[in-house]
DNA sequence: ACAAAAGTGTTATACGTACACCCATGC
DNA sequence: GCATGGGTGTACGTATAACACTTTTGT
């Protein structure tokens, strides 16, 4: 983050810079600063232990992360390192072992926010294409919560917050039965993702 | 923030210094740090404008803050100032209407937090008496969400979590029938602090 | 006796879940 | 024609919302 920069502009900064994207939906989690949260990671621990690498002054900073998860159609972007980092590359989240620091509970602790978030938000626009058909987003779903949702009752589900408009077209060209189109509702998608779809108390 | 203390701990510190209280629900909800945040406000604003007072280099400033709320039950404590506090005083919520930099917004993100988290988190430990009556949980809740509810519906959701002991014993010497008397089931508590309370998906 | 608070119950409706059936398409 | 994916519908259980009746207690 910079100066002249709130945190939220600075992620937005920093996805821009590694994307190429803009206007993402771009969400704040948590903030991680507990001072020894560089040496927790198991990696380091085996280093400090075998005392083999005596440089490990690095660890002993402190860092104070604020964490952000944004939500991107991995397809249209082909990831880029920025001038702090190496590499950046998409991964899957089963590849995603071991990582610098407490990332892994950094990413860990964004899977369960975006999880809980996904009760009481809409999701999926800027993540399909302007068109998309109904398996497609449910694909979406099942991604992001690992596990299989029933395409009938997630139809029901996903129409009753009228956040999508039905097209009269089909999506041609598969291999089986034509699927209907259909796109966000922007108006609607708006309003859901600012008062929330679940009514609760 | 001390060099030597998370944030977390640092807030149970500053809530410990300022109430006595430890042990206290205290979550996390959202990093500020808008640049001109401190300048946003409108006394500050007319201020400012009025060029009356020429000592305002203090809101030129860069402020981070990270927003914690905790729930506390105000009865049993007296608020104190700390080392960097002349007041420390509750306040009713309608009675809160002008605060320095921007921290009524951040009143009312940690409120509209707070709500949110009421739908999938158990509430009520350590903010009422050991054992308490239905009436006296169901004006808890009342309170926050600042609107009534159901006495019977209330009674029936809460119950469900089977977070509540029952308890043989009335609450005698009120004015009309004796309500009964509960405890929390602190297993069953902590496990739908940990899980939630709502499905989902 | 009465008002006010509390216990308990009922009913209609909405929602989630788990299914079954039919239709279109490529092989 | 058959496997596969997709459109549509139904039955069941449970949760929610709205509402009524009875019991207790102090005045």
């Amino acid at each position: 983050m910079c100066e002249d920069e709130s945190i939220e502009v600075a992620a937005n900064r920093v996805l821009q810079e590694r994307t190429g994207l803009d206007d993402i939906f771009l969400k704040q989690f948590n903030v991680f600063s507990e001072p020894e949260r560089a040496k927790r990671n198991p990696i380091v621990q085996d280093l400090i232990d075998s005392g083999a690498n005596p440089d490990l002054k690095w660890f002993d900073q402190r860092f104070i992360s604020v964490g952000f998860y944004a939500l991107v159609d991995f397809s249209k972007v082909e990831p880029t390192p920025d001038s702090i980092s190496d590499l950046c590359a998409w991964k899957n989240l089963d590849e995603v072992d071991s990582l610098i620091l407490d990332h892994l509970q950094i990413l860990n602790k964004a899977l369960e926010t975006l999880r809980l978030q996904l009760n009481y938000q809409p999701l999926g626009y800027n993540l399909l294409a302007e068109k998309f058909t109904m398996p497609e987003l449910q694909r979406l779903y099942e991604t992001i919560l690992a596990k299989e949702l029933d395409r009938r009752n997630f139809q029901r589900k996903i129409l009753s917050y009228s956040i999508l408009n039905k097209l009269e077209e089909r999506k041609t060209g598969g291999a089986h039965k034509a699927p209907y189109l259909y796109e966000f509702n922007l108006e609607n998608y708006q309003k859901a993702l600012q008062n929330g779809l679940y009514g609760g108390w």
